[in-house]
DNA sequence: CGTCTATTTGAATGTACTCAAAAGCGGTGG
DNA sequence: CCACCGCTTTTGAGTACATTCAAATAGACG
């Protein structure tokens, strides 16, 4: 069953009785997208955490020029949404779209609010995960000005191991901010 | 008095009574620290979280070349640690120190573990905040890699608009990721 | 007042980008 | 099943943003 991957990552941090289970997984909705489908787009209100049963999603900012930068990869056992979207229910600046097949499970604003209310300890589950993302965007975010091309490339492989050979060179040059044309440079050098 | 600032801060998100108020005000530890006077070393444990209630502390990284990045300031009003070492309670990779003579409010690891245990809802404002925190270097992290310096720096202006002339180049530099003769070249262009 | 640190300025260097063009590769339709 | 189209990767030459090293000046603090 496709909720047995969320309920497991759940159970790490909480415990929930069966009728506690089904009354979290009556808030989720099942949604299957196409490689390729987008999620969320640039200046769309970002009404649903997602959570990647089967596939991988990836969000992304589109500057001015064009240019992709990828906030994060969501592969199988990830959560993903436009946190700034997702909390303040405003028009968010990022893109989601699915890598490959996907399957999701989404749990709206909404939904989480009333699942904080009668289940309180929802709270510490994604308080928990929160400050796990946190740690790991904040040592992202100084990495990206003390570390070289290379040196970030070496951290995505670590970071990412499940997808270093399935996504292409641009995806990563995206994630890694650098140009497709540089990274190539880079690996043949 | 200066939990106000703090139990001002926590009424934004929870509702506390009296009793709670002083239930939580107990788990907290006074402490005046000088200028330049260290909080945290790499490799120590960060054993409390910190509330600043005057003056001002930063959190830096030290690189193998001696360069230092900075990843918060931490203004009164603001919660700072290091998150990794906070959680985990190994050995991080952070130093933090006063910028000035400052006033904070210390919670021990121990203790917040007994306060989300007896007043649950803890969880939902220290949720709140971490999300808060994670949109706010999720963001950081990506303009690292596609703003300019210039670009940056103009960041750090409105992110720490109470800083600017109060802190010297050399700190700003140090935030931004730039050397600080770069930094001094372009505001003098 | 003296010392230590921060800031400024300049010249040479390096890392990564831009633009351009060719080669490779994958998917789709005839 | 092959040919074509579009996208990714490669390669090269020229450029830009930021660093390094060095030295002079200015400022802050005891």
């Amino acid at each position: 069953m496709n909720h047995d991957l969320l309920l497991a990552n759940i159970a790490k941090h909480i415990q929930l009785n069966e009728e506690e289970k089904q009354h979290f997984l009556s808030f989720l909705q099942v949604k299957k997208v196409k490689k390729k489908q987008h999620l969320l787009l640039e200046g769309d209100v970002n009404r649903s955490a997602m959570f990647v049963t089967s596939g991988c999603l990836r969000a992304y900012h589109l500057d001015e020029n064009g240019f992709q930068y990828i906030q994060q990869f969501a592969p199988e056992g990830w959560w993903i949404a436009d946190m700034y979207s997702f909390i303040t229910q405003e028009p968010g600046h990022l893109y989601i779209d699915a890598l490959c097949d996907s399957e999701l499970l989404l749990i709206s604003k909404a939904n989480l609010e009333k699942l904080y209310k009668e289940i309180p300890k929802f709270n510490h589950y994604f308080r928990v995960l929160a400050e796990k993302s946190l740690v790991s965007f904040q040592s992202r975010s100084m990495e990206n000005l003390r570390l070289t091309a290379k040196e970030r490339y070496e951290k995505f492989c670590l970071r990412y191991p499940t997808l270093i050979d399935f996504i292409s060179q641009k995806q990563i040059a995206a994630y890694i901010g650098v140009t497709p044309e540089f990274l190539s440079k880079m690996l043949h050098a």
